[in-house]
DNA sequence: AAAGGTTGTGATTAATCACTCACTATAGAA
DNA sequence: TTCTATAGTGAGTGATTAATCACAACCTTT
């Protein structure tokens, strides 16, 4: 992975997940990176490609923090660690994330990709496995639930201050008596 | 109010909302509506103005329902309309409420627009109402999580069969117990 | 220094985009 | 019937799109 190639990802990712991934064209990154436009396609092959690399990138992050919540034993820590994560991981790429849930509302099969990813699924399992371990009645239903207002806060993490940010995590955090 | 806008105008919800806003081009809408491509720009000046009309004709729907919550006076009774009438919004018209979470996600400054348009903020504020009168310990809050709920119901409507959205609607409905 | 593979460029391509315009068809009022 | 306004058409506009390609610069290894 070059500086070039880097670079180009970073300003595609903040341009897709800011201002749409159907709307940024390929010049507009090009432009914004600093780069030819030819060097987009032949690093990433084509538009598509491009978004498949950043896709894959956040997503590997996301395998570095995964285990702690995929290892931990105790329910009620495993539940802690369940909701803190997906918390964590927006807090640390709000970006990448908004990009991610952003997909779901773009043409269609674009999101689906990346929707399945073994991680994501993976988290998902043991997300509801919490919820199973402590005896809520709907584990599929709450870990559902959870994702939905998830991806709710992502949505609007560009829109306002941090301060309603923390407030309204918060609140969330509480609902879940954490 | 034409066939033929009609007709513009119910295949362009159709498309923006399954294809996205942007990736729909008006040449499409044209084909599949059966009319030439002038015509669109004859009747709503531009593809912006074509999405205006879509969005003022969705939203004028909701001010014949919305009375039932803004009128209820007896609190518990309010709460109930106030959970149920979003959702009975998005089961009536789920297409043009998918369309209109979705601008979210388009680029900038597309959904602000309507976004805080005086229904949707009058329906919001009465929802608050809800909560504060029930005595619900953070009513901002309350309404913010309920409002991530509903459009994160709303971006899977389309995803799967009824019967699972029954099942996820009717498990929300119980955490409120209703 | 010569060779060979990768990195990078900028001009160019065909297709598609939103939008315009000159024009015709239609229909209701005078 | 004739006038006028609106509805509707379809070819055509320049701009922009994703993607290609011939070519040059740059490293590494020999």
């Amino acid at each position: 992975m070059t500086d070039r190639q880097q670079k180009i990802i970073d300003t595609a990712l903040e341009l897709f997940a800011n201002q749409g991934y159907a709307t940024t064209s390929t010049s507009k990154i090009a432009r914004q990176a600093g780069v030819s436009e030819g060097l987009i396609f032949r690093h990433f092959t084509n538009k598509e490609g491009l978004l498949d690399a950043i896709v894959q990138m956040g997503l590997e992050e996301m395998q570095t923090v995964a285990p702690r919540v995929l290892n931990e034993k105790d329910p009620k820590k495993l539940l802690e660690q369940a909701i803190y994560v997906p918390i964590y991981l927006i807090r640390n790429q709000p970006t990448f994330w908004k990009l991610l849930f952003s997909l779901k509302h773009q043409q269609p099969g674009m999101a689906q990709k990346y929707d399945e990813s073994d991680i994501l699924a993976r988290l998902k399992e043991s997300v509801e496995g919490a919820f199973r371990q402590l005896n809520y009645a709907n584990p599929k239903a709450e870990t559902r639930l959870l994702l939905v207002i998830l991806s709710g806060l992502v949505s609007e993490l560009s829109d306002e201050d941090q301060m309603h940010q923390d407030a309204f995590v918060n609140f969330v955090r509480e609902k879940y008596q954490l």
